[in-house]
RNA sequence: GGGGUCGUAGCUCAGCUUGGUUAGAGCGCCUGCCUGUCACGCAGGAGGUCGCGAGUUCGAUCCUCGUCGGCCCCGCCA
């Protein structure tokens, strides 16, 4: 028995349709504005706002209530609905052609006024609306981020069902592998010293499951990865988990592309290429300085080593000799920037482990070096020269191995764009990258550790280099690149024990080792393991992007800070010493 | 682990450069007035540990150091 008059409709759905039927709507008080005599509210809820109103003289009991209303009271209320007078319709609501006449109301819960206002259009510092995230939810904006991220859960696994893919859940309590990010460490209450690991991603058990005949899964699960935080990163997030059996690189690519046509379809109603271009990690970082390049604006890299080489400027011909490379960028009409402006920049690739900047500035009768002391005016106008720059232009070059040099103008690239507002609006760039590294030596490990994952197979014409020069083989990986952040990334996995073996002895992981950690796969992989691929689409990024959000923490309804604390519930916390006896552990 | 940046009223910010009178504005809140508003309007009012701690100084919101917290980046993120 309810106390209250449950809704006859939400406060999103009135038209004209309905003018002269009394409807009960239940909402919070958004907006009120007491004229005195007439009280009008902006109800709201999920659905939309609904201006109620509150007239002393046909409704003196609800005018004298409505009157105590405050911002952020919950109620219900009772009425008319009536056409709105001409000149007082609201076009910028959908219902805003009508109003509710209201003859009962009845608050349902007080509310304190609010620590910030829950405007759309007003900006709140992030740790409070982080504090207060139910009150942060309640807002249209955030809430409509939350409702596009249901819908492409929906458009996901409809599309994943209907081409025959199993939605198959995998334990979260799982055991700890030592590759790859850190772990988050789950302590065994009945086996003292021994603990469980979150998922860094389903891997293994997907796996599994395609060595068990199940052809094709998909999951959308959480995933958990102890490292630090970024705008587009947090410690757990949600994958969209695929593998499928007897799939090659294409396989795989053409069912993402179809299940990134959906979505964009479905939600975002934008027709995705059919096929989305490829290009090779050596390119990517060649043009881009990025393994996730943003094809978006131009600024690309160039190589000047042929001139470096022969200059007299040892840091650059030094460099050279040794194997490293001279490049640069070239950005249009930055002569300007004055020396104090580029001191910043110098400073700034000198945090990004640059030994330092070299800067030509294009003017309209010379070329001007900032290292003009070691590098003469002929060289000054070759480089100018070698990509055609044009006055006004500002050369930037820097000088490193191919890879240092290449990251650091990759992000000395974004840096500048993002200056100089060189970032085209309303632009999808897909972009599959691929030819990845298998290995890379880890100077910090002192051995090759796997660029993607242990898992992933060779490419085949390279196969012979696992012995030769393992450095050089390239992997059967492959990552797909939205507008320069990398939305999902897969591989072919190896499904052999005896290659899987190989890398793990690559990999410098003695056989015992490997035994102990990876057994249940290589096992497993003895019964007859399909050859098979898979991907993982980074579903919060996906959203990020289609919402047009800075940061993931606005697609996540309860995300974590910078520093990974959730400033609602204070975790992470102190804990009772009972159940730390429980569980055997003592802090240090 | 490192770099940058921010922290002043409930909220968003100014003030700090060059230390010194009573630390201001808009919004919100409270009170009153107001019958067609819609980010209502008008009038009045309340509201401050200048994040915290130490130092320098006759005197610190302001300078210095430390610390806590937010955000961004590098490292890290198979």
């Amino acid at each position: 028995m309810s106390t209250y008059k449950k809704r006859t409709v939400t406060c999103g759905e009135l038209r004209e349709s309905y003018v002269g039927k009394t409807v009960t709507l239940t909402g919070w008080v958004d907006k009120r504005r007491d004229l005195g005599g007439l009280i009008f509210i902006d109800l709201r809820d999920r659905y939309g706002k609904t201006q109620i109103v509150f007239s002393p003289e046909r409704h003196v009991g609800a005018h004298e209530i409505a009157k105590s209303l405050r911002s952020e009271y919950v109620i219900s209320v009772t009425g008319l609905v009536n056409i709105r007078p001409k000149e007082t319709e609201n076009l910028e609501i959908s219902t805003g052609k009508v109003e509710v006449d209201i003859n009962e109301l009845t608050i349902l819960n007080k509310a304190e006024t609010p620590p910030f206002a829950l405007d759309d259009y007003v900006d709140i510092n992030e740790d409070l609306r982080l504090k207060y995230r139910y009150l942060d939810l309640r807002r249209p904006s955030v809430q409509s981020n939350l409702i596009m991220r249901h819908n492409t859960y929906q458009v996901a696994r409809k599309y994943f069902d209907r081409i025959g893919f199993i939605e198959i859940e995998t334990p979260i309590l799982m055991k700890s592998t030592p590759e790859g990010a850190r772990d988050f460490l789950v302590p065994s209450r009945l086996h003292p010293g021994k603990f469980y690991a979150l998922p860094q991603s389903p891997q293994t058990y997907k796996q599994i499951l395609m060595v068990a005949g199940f052809d094709r899964y998909f999951q959308i699960v959480k995933c958990f990865r102890d490292e630090d935080l970024r705008a587009d990163r947090q410690p757990e997030f949600t994958q969209i988990d695929v593998e499928m059996s007897f799939a090659d690189e294409e396989d795989i690519q053409k069912i993402t592309e179809g299940a990134i046509a959906d979505i964009f379809k479905t939600i975002l109603n934008y027709e995705v290429p059919s096929t989305f271009p490829i290009m090779t990690y050596k390119t990517a970082m060649e043009r881009f300085g990025s393994d996730k390049p943003d094809t978006r604006f131009g600024l690309e890299i160039r190589d000047y080593s042929d001139i470096a080489k022969a200059s007299g400027f040892r840091v650059f011909s030094d460099i050279v000799k040794k194997g490293g490379i001279v490049a640069g960028i070239n950005v249009p009409n930055l002569a300007l920037y004055t020396r104090s402006q580029l001191d910043v920049l110098t400073d700034y690739v000198k945090s990004l482990g640059a030994g330092g900047l070299v800067y030509l500035r294009v003017t309209e009768d010379k070329v001007e070096c900032s290292a003009a002391k070691f590098i003469t005016q002929e060289e000054s106008n070759a480089f100018a020269k070698k990509f055609d720059a044009k006055p006004g232009d500002l050369i930037l070059l820097i000088s490193g191995t191919w890879q240092k040099a290449l990251t650091i103008l990759g992000t000395l690239r974004l840096e500048m764009v993002q200056r100089l507002n060189l970032i085209p609006e309303g632009k999808w760039n897909f972009l599959w990258v691929t030819d990845f590294p298998l290995l890379e030596y880890s100077e910090e490990e002192k051995r090759f550790v796997a660029v993607h994952h242990p898992f992933t197979a060779p490419k085949f014409e390279d196969l012979s280099l696992l012995e030769s020069e393992p450095g050089k083989a390239r992997a059967r990986a492959y990552d797909l690149v939205l507008n320069g952040n990398e939305i999902a990334g897969g591989s072919i996995r190896i499904h052999t024990q005896e290659v899987q073996s190989k890398m793990f002895s690559l990999m410098g992981i003695a056989p015992e080792e490997a035994k102990s950690k990876f057994g249940f796969l290589l096992d497993a992989f003895k019964y007859g393991a399909p050859p098979h691929g898979g991907i993982a689409f980074g579903l919060d990024r996906i959203i990020m992007l289609m919402t047009g959000s800075k940061s993931i923490r606005d697609v996540i309804a309860f995300p974590k800070t910078s520093s990974g604390m959730s400033l609602m519930d204070e975790a992470p916390s102190n804990v009772d010493q009972k159940q730390l006896d429980e569980l055997h552990i003592r802090i240090k």
